[in-house]
RNA sequence: GGUCGGUUGGGAGAGUGGCUUAUCCACUGGUCUGCAAAACCAGCUACAGCGGUUCAAAUCCGCUACCGACCUCCA
């Protein structure tokens, strides 16, 4: 197993070896959702992303520490000055519900669609809630090492101390200092109390009115957003750990204040290595809840709205594997552009590859094979998708290595190809990368044999095989109405027969 | 306005200084089949524009155009 993996790092912009602290593990932080609303498609394709990279890893054996947050307080809307509410307790307010309520309502929905998706749940999943006391400390620090500032109960990060001290302020987004402070845009100035409009509240003096709050040093308050990042990942991951992940909109300003925070805390830098998961994007741009006044359509759509077909933006409901198939084609760190026209194609190379991975694990080797060409072919291909997988995930590269190993399956059952060409060896091999790569590291679902197989147990698996049966004896009559009739009826119900050489086989649509 | 990224065939989407092809979907022709579906074979001769570097550039550099993201709500 080569171990030798190649990504891409945010901080250098440079594709890097990895090199992990620890030989053979991994400590991995990932941005988790903020829970005050029902879970994004776009936030599911960034988790979707980082469970691939997550599954790999694992595949390498190497030994992960997953840590995916759930930000469940903290996270303001609007200005931190005057009317600062964050989005958990303003849903509270307006639902009339404890804010612990709002949490667990859509926490259980987070999970629930990550369940759908087939993802693999995190080692650990911390709550900022959690984690009061562990935000209080790591201001404290902030505070002693000089970074950090009260005013009127709240605490602030001051970032031009930290920027000329530590020349690293800006690093990860590629911001200058002097353009955030003498920053043009009116829209964008909020000074406030705030020594400088690039501080960013750390601590929070709550208002009367305000429902989550807590004791401190400086008020009874709450924490501020990035600021649960920088301590659940130094308590379980350490000062500084392997690989930070997130969506891409976070660089600025979340993961640039996290650094901050942890540098101004620690004096030591977080993470190793960057990864950012790329937009996904609807018709050629960002998916946006608001609504265009001019169709009165927005330019989103939820994941039920995805399963079910009901939206104005696709023409059929897609099932969740489909869409996470969708996703492995195109890179992590690409812009995916959602229309239905490539949900169509994704859906029908899903279905292609699930064919002829039940095919091959159905073929069997009659001995006296040997390493000719085609037996060199293959393993080259398979070597070739680790080769893909190593170099920072690329997952579609790695499925077209796949696609391209689907002529020889599928030639090698029909007998345009000979099993004398390959080895027994080689065909053991493919069963098992095939099913390595699909089940464990893409983490896909086979739901074209859900129920049973054409040999599958169960009673529509033995009512299949009697009507395929009668359906056969038919044939061999030439009694071709019956047997059409039959083929036709089954269609409506969405099950599809196929005549092949061998007999007839079925699969669910 | 600032910062960063992108522009690849009918659609989605990889990729590399030169090799034979990404791949998936669609389409066209062929093979197979009772018919169909599937499969297989072949084709569809793409790299925004203009310059430059080079023996060689879609791939490196520059400019132009267009698109997108971020700039304290964003996965």
């Amino acid at each position: 197993m080569n171990k030798e993996i190649f990504l891409y790092n945010s901080l250098s912009r440079k594709k890097e070896k990895f090199q992990p602290i620890n030989e053979g593990s991994i400590g991995m932080y990932v941005c988790g959702p903020t829970v005050y609303s029902d879970v994004h498609l776009g936030n599911c394709r960034t988790f979707v992303n980082f469970d691939i990279i997550y599954r790999y890893l694992n595949f390498l054996e190497f030994k992960v520490r997953y840590v995916r947050n759930i930000t469940d307080v903290g996270h303001l809307e609007g200005d931190t000055d005057i009317g600062a509410e964050d989005k958990i307790s303003k849903k509270a307010r307006l639902e009339q519900l404890e804010p612990m309520e709002v949490v667990q309502h859509y926490t259980n929905g987070f999970h629930d669609m990550m369940r759908i998706f087939n993802t693999l749940p995190p080692n650990i999943e911390p709550r900022a809630t959690g984690h009061i006391i562990e935000q209080i400390e790591m201001v404290q620090k902030i505070m002693d090492n000089g970074y950090g500032y009260v005013k009127n109960g709240s605490v602030y990060f001051d970032t031009l101390k930290f920027a000329k001290e530590n020349n690293s302020y800006g690093k990860l987004s590629g911001r200058v200092i002097e353009d955030l402070l003498s920053e043009t845009r009116d829209d964008l100035k909020n000074q406030g109390e705030k020594n400088h409009p690039s501080d960013f509240a750390i601590w929070i003096k709550a208002d009367p009115t305000h429902l989550m709050r807590w004791n401190s040093p400086w008020s009874v308050g709450f924490p501020g957003w990035h600021l649960e990042c920088s301590a659940m990942s130094t308590k379980y991951l350490g000062e500084t750990f392997d690989i930070h992940g997130g969506g891409n909109d976070l660089k600025f300003p979340h993961h640039e204040n996290e650094i901050a925070q942890n540098e101004g805390a620690c004096k030591c830098s977080p993470a190793n290595y960057w990864l950012h998961a790329n937009m996904l994007l609807m018709n050629g741009k960002k998916m946006s809840k608001s609504v265009d006044p001019e169709t009165g359509v927005s330019n989103s759509i939820t994941p039920q709205e995805l399963f079910s077909g009901d939206s104005p933006h696709i023409t059929k409901g897609y099932s969740p594997m489909v869409i996470r198939f969708f996703m492995l084609q195109s890179h992590y760190r690409s812009t995916l552009d959602l229309t239905n026209d490539a949900l169509l194609a994704a859906e029908k190379g899903y279905r292609r590859l699930m064919e002829a991975n039940k095919i091959l694990q159905d073929l069997k080797h009659p001995g006296n094979g040997s390493n000719a060409d085609l037996d060199k072919e293959i393993n080259s291909l398979i070597n070739d998708a680790f080769v893909d997988m190593n170099d920072d995930f690329n997952s579609p590269k790695a499925l077209a290595r796949l696609f391209e190993t689907v002529p020889k399956i599928n030639g090698l059952r029909a007998g345009h190809l000979s099993f004398n060409d390959i080895t027994g060896d080689t065909l053991a091999r493919m069963k098992e990368v095939f099913n390595n790569f699909i089940f464990e590291i893409f983490g896909l679902k086979d739901e074209t044999h859900a129920t049973a197989g054409s040999n599958g147990n169960g009673a529509l698996g033995g009512l299949m095989d009697l009507i395929i049966d009668i359906r056969q004896t038919a044939r061999a009559n030439k009694d071709w109405a019956t047997s059409d009739k039959i083929r036709d009826t089954l269609k409506e119900v969405s099950i599809v027969l196929k005549d092949g050489k061998e007999g007839t086989t079925w699969t669910k649509e």
